[in-house]
RNA sequence: GGUGGCGUAGUUCAGUUGGUUAGAAUAUCGGCCUGUCACGCCGAGGGUCGCGAGUUCGAGUCUCGUCGUCACCGCCA
């Protein structure tokens, strides 16, 4: 038996027993003729203590001992006579009469501790060490209670839990894939899955109702803090629904996993059509925690002298709350943040409303007070309000102004962490139109059932197709989308058509679902969470990389185990694969 | 594919207009210490300043290239 207790449990009412502990050795106190060890394990640390006069063999046996040396501690619980009301275990400490080490350790590349030595590089090239730090191992018990919510409350409704192929057939849409040659079938690839869509359309032909499912999705995109090669998708997907039953369900799943999770009520999710977002945040994922709505201002503007606002598009404004006393240089900063190639406006208009009620603008020169009390109205602003302007191209300068207001957000506090606001963005662009290759693209994907309404649009004008597509926005963070599905082969051949592919490569891609859709498909839709996301959110982290036991680095490497690496001649020739790798 | 930040002791960092032998903290090792809990005190070892080239009498410092890493844009739902 390697022990009768963990390291966190044992208190004060346990005084007087014989226990035995293992675990990591935290830390060695020598005082001289007394040590203290504090002894780690993944419930918390509880102090050894051994004194040099009355444990000859012990102490002895002290001399060998490290950091991160795993040993195995038997002695009886007593009361410490100085009391530490910082840790738990704190009332009590362990006499030691036997000490053995279970495994040695060499010195670790940094201290194992909350306030870690350690940068990020050396983290991640011994993450088995950085996940014995609470904080880091904290995130992954949160995950593993998040996914323990996620199917209890599935379970409860209904829903059958179903595991699809990873090694799938390759699909032109959407991302990129990663391959998997096939040893057996020469010249021939699998697809890892970019999410098991046409799966689960597929369990809904087979009459499953609800399903679900945790699965890792892999798409070979270029990354950020919040995408990984590899990820994990809630997915699900329901029969005989409607939008709104999905939204109800999911909504109800969200609130569940605050509620169990975090101990948060949430307020009621409103639902805000695309075009609402894209206009009033600049994004198709607003942060809805705080106001500072996009205003337009296009017909106020123009037509008074100022050329750069006369031959706008799109002119454009946000209301800054209280920041008139904002200095030259602040505003400059503003500016230059602005004109970042990521964000690539040309400038920034100012106007201060004074406390005092007077104007103070970049653009004095063409505005009277009066133009300017009319702008100050048209975006809602009082005397020591702040208006920012940006001009330019409209779909361009929503984004900007969309990014400004997040940046106002961020410097004025306004984005608090421990504050949820999620909400329904709905009514997505059906197709998107792409300037390259002159066609139109599946915003969603190629399954996704148009608004009834619109599909006579199909005909006229696609690019205003609406989608009975959705997308579960927290904080900014898009956390979840789906759609209603097309389960009619008639309307389907038609979004395949209007994509542009032939009725050939639609047979050749799709034509097995399309062919299930011609036994009784019952009418279905789904939707998908990205599970790590949603885990980085509880946690209140900027990075899903905090919430994954091994993630790969910016470059799609695992910088622990160095992959990927090339593979042996042996296997390359088995795989009937010849390599031709560019020279740079 | 592109833009930017960072790279100095095991680790986290400092290092002035380019100027003598590159510092601090922490970790490690040794010594002292009976109530510590970030123990304390004394001492020691530890450096390819990421790598390569260039400018210069002289480069950790300036320039170019390269590698690594992070963030973002493109890409991705």
């Amino acid at each position: 038996m390697y022990r009768t207790h963990t390291c966190g449990e044992l208190r004060i009412e346990d005084s007087g027993n014989e226990v035995t502990l293992s675990g990591w050795v935290q830390r060695i106190r020598d005082l001289g003729a007394m040590t203290f060890i504090d002894l780690r394990d993944r419930y918390g640390i509880t102090q050894l203590v051994v004194d040099e006069n009355t444990d000859k063999q012990v102490a002895e046996k002290l001399k060998e001992l490290g950091r991160e040396y795993v040993i195995q501690a038997t002695g009886t619980v007593r009361e410490r006579s100085s009391k530490n009301k910082n840790m738990p275990t704190g009332e009590i400490e362990i006499a030691l009469k036997g000490l053995s080490v279970l495994s040695p350790s060499v010195v670790p590349p940094f201290t194992i501790q909350d306030d870690t030595d350690g940068g990020d590089d050396l983290r991640m090239k011994y993450r088995y060490l950085d996940l014995r730090r609470n904080m880091v191992r904290k995130n992954l018990e949160l995950r593993a209670k998040m996914a323990h919510a996620v199917r209890t409350y599935l379970n409860t409704k209904d829903f059958i839990e179903t595991e699809t192929p990873v090694l799938i057939k390759s699909t032109p849409e959407g991302a990129r894939d990663f391959v998997v040659p096939s040893r057996m079938n020469p010249g021939e690839f699998y697809a890892l899955p970019q999410s098991p869509q046409i799966f689960k359309q597929l369990l809904m032909v087979a009459g499953f109702d609800r399903y679900y499912q945790i699965v890792k999705c892999f798409r070979d995109e270029d990354l950020r803090a919040d995408r990984q090669p590899e990820f994990t998708q809630i997915d699900c997907e329901m029969s005989f629904v409607e939008q709104k039953d999905v939204l109800e369900m999911f909504e109800g799943l969200t609130r569940h996993m605050f509620k169990e999770v975090l101990n948060i009520e949430v307020d009621e999710f409103p639902w805000m059509p695309w075009s609402e977002a894209m206009e009033k945040y600049g994004s198709d994922k607003p942060d809805t925690r705080f106001d500072m709505k996009l205003n337009d201002l296009s017909e106020l503007v123009k037509g008074k002298g100022f050329s750069v606002f006369d031959s706008a598009e799109y002119i454009g404004a946000i209301c800054a709350k209280g920041c008139s006393e904002y200095s030259r240089k602040q505003i400059d900063e503003l500016t230059n943040w602005v004109k970042r190639p990521q964000i690539g406006a040309k400038g920034l208009v100012y106007v201060k409303y004074n406390s005092d009620g007077s104007f103070k603008s970049s653009v004095d020169k063409f505005y009277s007070p009066e133009d300017l009390k009319q702008w100050a109205e048209a975006v809602d602003a009082v005397p020591g309000d702040l208006i920012l302007v940006m001009s330019g191209d409209k779909n361009h300068m929503l984004d900007a102004l969309g990014e400004l207001r997040l940046e106002m957000g961020n410097q004025l506090g306004l984005r608090d962490k421990k504050v949820f606001k999620p909400l329904w963005v709905v009514d997505f662009p059906l197709l998107e139109w792409d300037e390259e290759s002159k066609r139109f693209f599946a915003m969603h994907h190629p399954f996704t059932a148009p608004k009834p309404e619109d599909i006579p649009l199909l005909d006229t004008d696609p690019g205003k197709v609406r989608a009975n597509a959705y997308d579960l926005v927290i904080n900014g963070v898009e956390i979840g989308g789906g759609s209603v599905r097309i389960f009619n082969s008639e309307l389907q051949s038609k979004m395949f058509d209007i994509l542009g592919f032939t009725k050939e490569q639609a047979e050749a891609q799709f034509g097995f679902l399309m062919n299930a859709f011609r036994f009784g498909a019952p009418p279905h839709a789904g939707i998908a969470f990205g599970f790590d996301r949603l885990v980085s959110l509880f946690a209140g982290l900027g990075s899903i990389r905090d919430v994954i036991a091994f993630p790969k680095n910016n470059a799609g490497r695992d910088v622990m185990n160095d992959a990927p690496a090339p593979i042996s001649e042996e296997q390359l020739e088995e795989l009937n694969l010849i390599l031709n790798v560019k020279e740079k």
